[in-house]
RNA sequence: GCGGAUGUAGUGAAGGGGUUAUCACCUGAGGUUUCCAACCUCAUGUCACGGGUUCAAAUCCCGUCGUCCGCACCA
């Protein structure tokens, strides 16, 4: 936390009095956690998340989804979010102190959050662990604390349990059949979805940083693990990038990614790649390109799916804080999925390049002397001999079974077979690079970096410089004069403006002209138009530029067309 | 969840058991003004919510909720 001079209370007290982003609910009192984007930050936040679906609609291979945030807990339990965000807390009985339990316990058990709730009490006691707050060791029965937002799906008594998302993932892996038709059956391919994600946060914290309910925009590209990806790194090649790899592997450098992958630092190409479109993006967006970098999580912090995640960190306020996660999630999701409900269609096929022949011989049992000795075990008899690969075996022999147990097999019971069949291909889970972007942290940090605060003429001024495709006004519509005709001249061109698709203008027509210039400016408008007694004559305008202040006369119908066309910058 | 601080116009602040609650900026209306926060006049609040004490509460007390800081927690 940077000492600023109270530039974050100014920048705050401005967001609100302009109806960007404002604490919501609160002429009830407000909720800790929950912000309204008002009429600025609304626009702010549509384009935000436009021009990242476009980003990636880019790619040709990437297509937008749309699934509930109202999530049956079964989806939630396979996943491992139910058991995940199921932390166990103790409570300390003499200070009310909370902690999680597993903590407490990491000096006494290799991995603690893996014991359920009896033991974690037990051991408590067993160690004489002490509360770090009053050092007494009296602890109440460790409970789960859930940060997912249960409810109930049907209306009336005996419903469903179901759960707010806590991201937006689990619904791209539902649509995995849908999407894999939909590309005709050919990896890679993704999809990308923008929407709501819920946390019940114990104490939110930091303005837009924590929130309960936040946006996000995730993307899953799903590949073939087998399949070495050939990415060109080559537009980042000149560009090196801050990482901070795992500690226990490397220390922080400047390089490019493609070396970085090439050494093996950032482990899978496909996740490099990620990242520097992750990069791209918010440069895109307006951050400023020397307060981003990337970490690493250590084997520790990782979540339970990922085998590799790096996350974009911006530097802005409230220090670096992490906007973007790329992780590979291996074939973690789409697995826990076929097992969890026994369906099999979440798989994609790889043909072979030559089909194979397979000739070979395996033990099967003789139905007529198996089915008599093992009875209802006879099937899981036949599938563990059918999984042996030595068929030389003495006789009689153990065989282990699936759910663990052992029985004899004798001579009787085998009859040797000779398989003869062509594999044209496998079946297999894909795997999953997902980069997860939190809109509402890039939005603050746009909205950090573009706040301008400077001097004219020996008075402070503030100007928001998005860039102008963030912009979330687009034109200031200002009549020099309220009056001699001006004001239906401006009109009618602000709403021939508004009508333009895409394109957003606001008529200003209070307060004189200089503050007029410096309410657009504050919030990032970078085009103001001025109508005075010069327009009623030939119908040119002026146009000011509101990183500079430069400004010069253009015809009205031109304006429109570069408006449309997005290319007023041309113009200077 | 614990401890401390705190809640007064759109924003930021001052005040404080007594009738019309201050200030600055902002916003709106009117006037004035031919291009960068000019000026003049006027307007906008039941002082977070609920209860209590009192003849009288924005002020004192209790509770609730929120906010901020610290602790703890945190993909």
């Amino acid at each position: 936390m940077s000492d600023d001079g109270g530039r974050l209370d100014r920048l705050t007290a401005m967001l609100r009095r302009r109806g960007v982003i404002l604490p919501a609910f609160e002429i009830h009192g407000g909720v800790a956690g929950l912000y309204d984007f008002g009429p600025i930050g609304g626009k702010l936040r549509r384009n935000v998340k436009n021009i990242w679906l476009q980003h990636w609609a880019k790619h040709g291979d990437i297509v937008e989804i749309d699934s509930p945030t109202l999530t049956p807990e079964p989806v939630l339990i396979a996943s491992g979010h139910v058991g995940e965000f199921n932390d166990y807390m103790s409570e300390c009985k003499s200070c009310n102190s909370v902690f999680r339990s597993d903590h407490l316990l990491s000096d006494h058990h290799p991995n603690p959050d893996v014991l359920p709730p009896e033991e974690l009490n037990s051991l408590l006691i067993k160690m004489g662990v002490t509360c770090p707050g009053c050092n007494q060791n009296d602890w109440l029965d460790a409970r789960p604390m859930n940060l997912m937002f249960e409810t109930k799906i049907g209306a009336m008594r005996g419903g469903r349990t179901a759960y707010m998302r806590p991201e937006t993932a689990q619904g791209m892996f539902m649509l995995f059949p849908a999407l894999y038709r939909h590309f005709r059956n050919r990896l890679p391919f993704g999809a990308v979805q923008t929407g709501k994600g819920y946390r019940n946060e114990i104490s939110p914290r930091q303005g837009m940083i924590r929130l309960r309910e936040f946006n996000m925009a995730e993307l899953e590209y799903f590949i073939d693990p087998e399949v070495v990806p050939s990415h060109d790194f080559s537009k980042w090649n000149s560009m090196p990038f801050n990482l901070i790899p795992d500690p226990d592997t490397s220390s922080p450098v400047s390089m490019s990614i493609r070396d970085a992958s090439e050494k093996g630092i950032i482990r899978h190409p496909t996740v490099a790649w990620f990242m520097g479109w992750t990069w791209d993006f918010l440069v895109a967006v307006g951050i400023d390109p020397n307060r981003i970098r990337f970490r690493q999580h250590e084997g520790t912090e990782m979540a339970h799916y990922a085998s590799d995640c790096w996350d974009a960190e911006i530097e802005g306020s409230y220090g670096w804080i992490e906007c973007v996660g790329i992780a590979h999630r291996g074939c973690y999701d789409l697995g826990a999925h076929e097992n969890s409900t026994g369906n099999s269609s979440l798989k994609a096929w790889r043909p072979f390049q030559e089909p194979k022949s397979v000739d070979k011989t395996i033990l099967a049992g003789n139905g007529a002397v198996i089915g008599p000795a093992f009875r209802e075990k006879a099937n899981a008899v036949n599938a563990a001999l059918a999984e042996l690969s030595n068929t030389n075996q003495e006789y009689p022999f153990q065989l282990t079974l699936d759910d663990g147990s052992e029985v004899t097999i004798e001579e009787n019971m085998i009859e040797m077979k000779r398989v003869v069949a062509t594999e044209h291909g496998e079946w297999f889970l894909p795997h999953v690079v997902e980069p997860a972007f939190g809109i509402d942290r890039i939005i603050w940090h746009i909205l950090d970096h573009c706040y301008i605060e400077t001097e004219k003429s020996g008075e402070s001024y503030t100007l928001m410089q998005l860039p102008e495709f963030i912009a979330p006004v687009n034109v200031a519509i200002l009549p020099l004069m309220e009056k001699d005709g001006l004001v239906e001249v401006a009109d009618l061109l602000h709403r021939q403006i508004c009508s333009i698709s895409d394109v957003s203008s606001y008529y200003d027509g209070s307060g004189s002209i200089g503050r007029r210039y410096a309410r657009a400016d504050e919030v990032g408008v970078p085009w103001a138009i001025t109508i005075d007694h010069q327009t009623l004559e030939d119908s040119t305008v002026t146009i000011r530029r509101r990183d500079d202040g430069l400004q010069m006369r253009i015809e009205m119908d031109l304006l429109q067309s570069k408006l449309a066309t997005g290319s007023i910058s041309e113009l200077f």
